[in-house]
Order: structure tokens, then sequence, then C-alpha cells
DNA sequence: TCATTAAAGTTAT
DNA sequence: ATAACTTTAATGA
């Protein structure tokens, strides 16, 4: 969690409920509000005029939501849709800022957060300029991993669906299943009914 | 090698 | 039921 959400409350944050394929945020408009994820995923993402989905991240609970846009005077590179059924705590930028006068402290925690999410960026810019696909999707597994306490083979279930694997790393979705297919018989990855172990 | 297209099977809502 | 997702196969860049 970046912020306490008791501090979010108090500092004036309302809840907001998203269904799946609701905006949150459209690219382009100006960001207005700080958002923080109670529950359900959201991604945040691009779509081309062929209608390609470029998927530049998916968060989830506890999680904020392009907040490294509040501190700049620029509009929103990307869209923010929900994917599942979301409750997100939503604090207008006045607010925002008044409470980091109020809370300091609350600076780090802000930074701590965006460091995060530019490491994140870090990792994916590198294996996703990759010209094999094994790399790219090992990019996204190995970095969800990382934050599992249990590192043994074929522990971790991966969230998300082929689908999202494929616009988060820039492939087509055959593609995709195609080189989890291959990963599967080269034992780096296990599959049950359908989902994927790393 | 990977993307694209098409077609069909499967799962989730 | 309908949409979303998964899979296979053929073709082309």
């Amino acid at each position: 969690m970046v912020i306490s959400e008791k501090i979010l409350d108090s500092a004036g944050a309302e809840i907001k409920e998203y269904s799946p394929g609701e905006f949150i945020f459209h690219e382009g408009a100006r960001p207005l509000y700080y958002y923080q994820i109670i529950k359900g995923k959201v991604k945040l993402n691009n779509r081309s005029e062929d209608g390609k989905e470029l998927i530049q991240n998916i968060l989830s609970e506890g999680q904020s939501i392009g907040d490294s846009l509040l501190f700049l005077d620029r509009s929103y590179p990307m869209d923010s849709i929900a994917i599942t059924e979301c409750s997100v705590l939503r604090l207008c930028k006045n607010n925002f800022f008044s409470m980091l006068r109020l809370y300091p402290n609350l600076y780090l925690d802000v930074c701590k957060a965006m460091s995060g999410y530019l490491y994140y960026q870090y990792i994916m810019m590198q294996k996703n300029s990759s010209t094999h696909p094994v790399d790219r999707l090992m990019g996204v597994m190995v970095y969800l991993k990382s934050f599992q306490k249990e590192k043994t083979p074929f522990s971790f279930k991966i969230p998300f669906t082929r689908q999202q694997l494929a616009s988060l790393t820039g492939l087509c979705v055959e593609t995709a299943i195609r080189t989890i297919k291959l990963m599967e018989k080269n034992n780096i990855v296990e599959i049950r009914n359908r989902k994927i172990f790393f």
C-alpha cells in the first residue's frame, strides 16, 4: 500500500467503483486526482490506430495509478481501464498536495512507489526490446515472481491471461501461446488446466 | 522467425 | 447466450 487508506480518507478521498472495461482516465486528459486501488485490477494501456493494444502495466490492490503524472504539467500519455470490478480511492490533486504538506513523511512512501514503477519500466523496456519472445515473456514472469516468497519452480501461478501477456510484451497472442508451449517443453513453465505456473 | 488471418473449441459472465 | 479467451493451421513478410 502506498498511503494508508485512513489518511487518504481523512484527506477527503472518495471511493469510486468501476466495472470491467470502464475508464478511470483517458489518454490526453489532465491528471486531476490521485488514485489508489483498494481492490481489483487496473491496466495502463495504449491502443494504436489499427486497434492493437499495448498494455504498459497491470496494477492491483494497494497500488496507485499514474501518480507520476501528478507532479508534472502534462496530460496522461495512456488510458487507465478497469480489468475487473474495482474499488478505487480517489483524492483530488489539491487535497493530495495538502495532505503531503501536512504529512511530509508520506513523500517517502510516494517516492518508493514511483521508484518501484520506474524499476518495472526499466526491466520491461530492456526485456521487450529483445527479438526473442521467450526473453520478453520471461521478463514479465521473473518480475512478477520476484515478489513471491516461494521461489521453487512452478510455484507461482501467472495471474494474467495469454492475451494480456501478449499485450504486455508486444507479441501477438498466437506467438505468446506458441512460445509458452515451447517454454513448457523446455521445463521453464508448467501448464495445469490452462494456467501457467512459473 | 514472427505476424496475420481464419476457423473452431473452451471458458466465463 | 454471448463475449472473451485459447488453440491450431495456413500463408506471407
